[in-house]
DNA sequence: GAAACGTGGGAGAGCGCTCTCCCGAAACCT
DNA sequence: AGGTTTCGGGAGAGCGCTCTCCCACGTTTC
């Protein structure tokens, strides 16, 4: 840059009063006489004063930013994020919130472990005053790394044991008794599970909800196969299924993906879904619309949960809130073709 | 925040140093003895120093960091921004560049008239060395007013008259070409043209080049119809079109909303596509692989241009470059259906 | 052997702002 | 009237860093 701008000096100077009066004029602290006010102002207008937020951040402490962290790995990370509506739903959710408050939303995306690594310490740094993170992978160090280095920060979905951080959830095992009713009530009786890798606690919140919805109606026993959150290991896992199980008639997995997979694997060995066997996955992601037959999901009220996520932080910001508020959002059952 | 960490002077104490020495060998600057370098590495660990960029770009007025700026305005921006996968080569092509650079990239919205105008304040405050810009509509008001905040600025296609920045933009003319020369390979004789409005400079480019690429043929009588850029004004144009010259066999539009307008409409007449009139649009957006019969088109080099964009910016930042400095690329065809 | 040079380090002046302290004047009490 | 609060403004000390001077100490040069 090296554009010397005009400082709060020249304003003073121009509108005869102290650098402190305008300092306050500008940020609307304290009473300033009216008349004193306008000609601050006038001057200001007059030579074209901006403020620099680099002085100001120094001595507040402050930069009246938030980071929005996009973060994943793989090599196609941001065709992936550029193609997923879900990360349009969530800065849709957030905007608002931030800009009623004159904050800066910026968008950093970690797409390595270098990029991770350069934005950790960018955030250390000073370069936002909190972060909200929607981390894409499970076991996806950065927040443990923003937490460590002590930036407010709440996350999209649980935190992993020891982060001490504010988060937004969904009430998984409220979105599996959905899925475990509408089961019921159409008439499934002999259901199965397609869980994830016991490490994650969102997945296993999902299994055991399912469970005890149908224990409640006097099915005890439902057969558990586990995933690994890939359409692969979904299609799997049915396979057991079938051959352990053979006379089930549904199918609850933990994701959409997983619960593509079943429907494929189904389907390919002649198995009709809905028909025979109904499938119902969880997330409501792209994935659940473009498959065939489309999938009866659980879906997450995206907006409202990272709204609700930019408030945590903001509040946590304004010293309102511990550092480990969170929020617990109800899921919605969507209805598709494959129950 | 309010985390006071330790500073230059709590290192340069620990060391047995001055302030400056630290200051010499957290930048790298000047020779420092290697035994002195080593004890301020330690003491820097030791104590968990971590500079203050706000107290660095105070002096240094920098900061650092690179804006990279989505532009548009309509109620689903951001829906839009997140489901096409171009933002998503855009963001591929700039990243590797900054970050070899040790620059941060952050990623801003400005999704409304109120968004713009805190933007272009966080950015004339310092909040970024300088700004890449995305603008999605024609008449995007905001590369003018960063040009006018006096922050450098690049865009990704040719600015309006009077902005002086730099940019990166297509050999319209030569895509034209490319989508000419392919129609009279195919054995078009009678083409006809969408065009823009005269107000668009870029889609004027491609009409010219275009005309001009037959009139080497010896096709000089081309029927020309404007549009709007969008799909119905395609279909608007096409109707009259097939009124006005009902013996055309190729169409040739400014983009590819309007070429699938097009489409739409001969179809609904009964005529073939592409057996009787063949289409050509010019982007390949995702509207031209979505669209039936899928749109053969023009197709930019996406990543490689925002790379360049980039590589402009930086070395306009190092003051190796003026600040009006472009690059233009090279369009290719991509053959699909509809010719 | 003195002058010139190069090398590595310290001192200290800001960068532009906020914010606490202080002070004078006006308004309010008994 | 004397004392006590407001109220509106100024003075000035930093915030943490960079960077230009300047100086002390070798090392070279003729």
């Amino acid at each position: 840059m090296g554009n010397r701008g005009p400082t709060l000096e020249d304003v003073a100077r121009e509108a005869g009063v102290s650098r402190a009066t305008v300092s306050r004029v500008v940020n609307g602290v304290r009473n300033v006489a009216p008349d004193i006010q306008e000609s601050v102002r006038e001057a200001i207008a007059r030579i074209g004063y901006t403020p620099n937020q680099a002085a100001r951040s120094l001595v507040t402490r402050r930069t009246g930013t938030v980071a929005l962290v996009l973060s994943a790995t793989g090599r196609s990370f941001t065709a992936r994020v550029f193609s997923d509506p879900f990360f349009g739903r969530v800065v849709d959710g957030v905007l608002p919130v931030l800009r009623r408050r004159a904050i800066q939303p910026v968008l950093l995306v970690a797409e390595s472990e270098q990029a991770r690594a350069q934005l950790v310490e960018y955030l250390r740094q000073g370069g936002a005053d909190g972060a909200l993170v929607v981390p894409l992978d499970e076991n996806d160090p950065l927040p443990s790394m923003l937490v460590a280095a002590g930036l407010p920060t709440v996350l999209f979905g649980r935190p992993r044991d020891g982060e001490r951080c504010g988060y937004v959830d969904l009430d998984n095992p409220a979105g599996a008794r959905l899925a475990a009713e509408h089961l019921w009530a159409t008439g499934r009786r002999r259901p199965a599970t397609i869980a994830a890798p016991v490490t994650a606690p969102t997945a296993e919140e999902r299994l055991d909800g399912f469970r005890e919805a149908f224990a409640a109606h006097g099915v005890t026993s439902v057969p558990v196969v586990r995933g690994r959150f890939t359409v692969d290991s979904g299609r799997r896992a049915m396979a057991r299924l079938l051959k352990d199980h053979p006379g089930i008639d549904a199918v609850f997995a933990a994701n959409d993906l997983m619960a593509q997979g079943a429907c494929q694997y189904l389907r390919e060995q002649g198995v009709s879904v809905p028909g025979e066997v109904a499938v119902v996955g969880f997330d409501d992601s792209v994935a659940a619309r473009k498959a065939r037959p489309q999938l009866t999901t659980v879906r997450q009220p995206v907006e409202r949960m990272a709204a609700a996520m930019a408030t945590l932080l903001v509040e946590q910001l304004d010293g309102a809130r511990s550092g480990t508020a969170a929020k617990v959002f109800e899921p919605v059952l969507v209805v598709r073709e494959s129950t």
